[in-house]
DNA sequence: AAAATAATTTAGGTAAGACTAAATTACGAG
DNA sequence: CTCGTAATTTAGTCTTACCTAAATTATTTT
């Protein structure tokens, strides 16, 4: 019942890429994971065999969690969200260098751990990035925000999320004030490049579409 | 340069096996790692072996550190008593919880990690069972206690230190008071079974060597 | 000092989980 | 529909770190 970090590792990655409903490909689990595709198949061939399957798998059609599987992903989500917040508000870390160190942490932390920090952080429901926290029944709670990349001129709304794990962006974007809380307004749109030109407080700043697909705006 | 997780048990048991100066022997590592005999000589072969050797090594001969394997397993010993001391400090954790959780983490955790919660907790020199936390350099710092069992009627002092991870053990200790600041007095000794006689606080309890010689006292 | 016993080492095996190279399957263009 | 490319799978290797069984070395007893 207690999968290696290898497993959790590739639960979590398949979580994330089959969240709009498609299943995952080798070759995309492979970049995520950084091993080769032959790897990948072997371990998602696996992992389908099991006794108690955790991933749902076909010849060349990829792969998509079971039950069982969506529960031990979600598992190692709601440390890794946990963790980030913890590592933020209690030993200083920013935003943008918790990534690695929770990657690590979230595969040997006990329950009770888990249970401990999260009451001493009074259950939150989103992460340092805005991402909401799997709750501890393993339910992942709706999320009611869009892209940026799909809003237009004269629509504006609250930064809810930041899907991004690296360092430079993260630090860049808050520098613009893009943090979860920003009130944005998006005042141009640019069809070619799908450029947005949006308001964050005082500053005016253009964002390109791989920025844009990675921010999540919800109501005020 | 950086070890797997179980050449850092073994440099860990290593460590604590020659603290007295003597080597320690492939049984009493297999013992305390819980592996097989056989399977000991197979790593230690390996760490001798290595590059820049961890340890020193001589068939039949046991095992100690090299300056490298010391340095290394000090790293480790740094990381397990800060945790503890961590978890402790800020999770409410007991000091008879802390120990398997600690084993894990001290694996993981990175140097920024290490850095931030020493000065977290004020650089404490001393972990929840009172042993000695090895400084930021990788130095042990001189204890200048002895064990309880090597004291006699008349004698007395402050617990220091209780070397010990049982859970059970450690609960019943703390229910006797005899937690680090304890102040103690021996008030009789057993030549035949070695069990002393001690006072802490109001209580008198009568104590075997297998628990005396887990306790260290040192002066007022 | 030889025999019995205990400790240690050798030899060979297994399981995870990665890799490379080669084979296969799927898919888009003509 | 067939060819070429891209994606995927198969087959076979490697490393780490454990295991068991058998052989060897050390130590203790008689």
């Amino acid at each position: 019942m207690k999968q290696s970090t290898s497993i959790q590792d590739y639960l979590k990655r398949i979580y994330e890429l089959t969240e709009g409903g498609t299943s995952a490909s080798t070759n995309d689990l492979a970049r995520e994971l950084n091993i080769k595709p032959a790897s990948v198949t072997g371990m998602i061939q696996k992992l389908a065999a099991d006794k108690p399957a955790l991933v749902e798998y076909q010849k060349h059609q990829g792969v998509t969690l079971t039950k069982d599987g969506k529960r031990a992903a979600l598992e190692v989500i709601r440390h890794h969200r946990l963790l980030e917040t913890w590592l933020v508000q209690t030993l200083g870390y920013s935003w943008d260098e918790v990534h690695e160190e929770a990657e690590k942490l979230e595969h040997v932390i006990s329950e009770d751990f888990e249970r401990r920090i999260a009451a001493a952080l009074g259950h939150p429901t989103r992460d340092p990035h805005g991402e909401l926290i799997p709750t501890e029944d393993l339910k992942m709670p709706l999320e009611n925000s869009t892209p940026l990349s799909s809003l237009r001129p004269e629509q504006s709304g609250t930064l809810k999320c930041v899907k991004a794990a690296d360092t430079k962006l993260l630090r860049h974007l808050e520098g613009l004030g893009l943090i979860p809380g920003a009130e944005i307004e998006v005042t141009d749109y640019s069809p070619f490049d799908h450029n947005l030109t949006i308001k964050v407080g005082q500053k005016t700043t253009v964002l390109g579409l791989s920025i844009t697909r990675k921010i999540f705006i919800g109501e005020r």
